[in-house]
DNA sequence: AAAATATCCAACCGCTTCCCA
DNA sequence: ATGGGAAGCGGTTGGATATTT
């Protein structure tokens, strides 16, 4: 006894979108609006399923997609976000107008974390690769630093974040202290995970996108 | 020029989370 | 409080394209 399926599969089309396809689901979205993706293939006239449809508008035909290669300071910003949050694509995205989580997770996945390996940094943890292979547990807060000098303009810029919560009275406090101007090259963060749960007072709670409200 | 290999990225799958009756 | 359906999310796959041999 599994779940019901999310949609009808045995009537659905599967891989690349068609240019008619894509029309339809543009015309149908522009008329009604995004939503109700488990019905919107029918009401849409197209033989797929609602997720495919979801899917297919949010990484491909929405209109406000930037596309094209990612900037550097895109990249400085998605390794700083994953420093803080892991693989948390969707959450990046949020934090990057016009990229989608599917986008930033390929490139990630193609890129950048080539671009750390080929630097000794462990794209997972963040740390030189021989720290990683010698310490198991980083101690709290934890200390993510990464070596991304610039050898083009042989730059030796740094940038220490301290970010700290403090929910006792209602306060978020980041005292972002900046070295140096340029957070692309040598970056050093010093991160406390947020505190979202206070027992006393859960109104107290803060959201991990509050403790990302940087401006980096 | 052809075959083999590598790379990229759109799309799928299945699990989790959210929301509402 | 709870169960079920819908949406969201992240890992993975597979096909198209680029590069190398």
């Amino acid at each position: 006894m599994g779940r019901s399926p999310c949609c009808e599969k045995a009537h659905t089309n599967k891989g690349a979108w068609t240019k008619e396809e894509d029309e339809r689901l543009i015309a149908h979205i522009q008329a009604y609006g995004e939503g109700c993706w488990r019905s919107l293939p029918k009401a849409a006239g197209l033989l797929r399923c609602g997720k495919s449809c979801r899917l297919r508008w949010i990484n491909y035909l929405r209109p406000d997609l930037k596309r094209g290669n990612f900037t550097s300071e895109e990249d400085d910003l998605i390794i700083t976000l994953h420093s803080l949050l892991g693989n948390k694509w969707s959450r990046m995205a949020r934090k990057l107008p016009g990229r989608t989580d599917n986008e930033i997770k390929n490139h990630w996945n193609t890129h950048i974390r080539r671009k750390l390996l080929s630097r000794g940094i462990d794209p997972s943890t963040h740390r030189p690769i021989g720290d990683s292979l010698k310490e198991k547990k980083p101690k709290s807060p934890t200390l993510i630093s990464w070596d991304a000098t610039s050898t083009d303009q042989q730059e030796q810029k740094k940038l220490k974040v301290f970010g700290s919560l403090e929910s006792n009275n209602r306060k978020k406090i980041f005292p972002f202290q900046e070295i140096n101007n340029n957070p692309k090259v040598n970056l050093e963060l010093q991160i406390s995970p947020p505190n979202t749960q206070n027992p006393h007072d859960p109104s107290l709670a803060v959201s991990d996108d509050d403790f990302l409200d940087l401006k980096i």
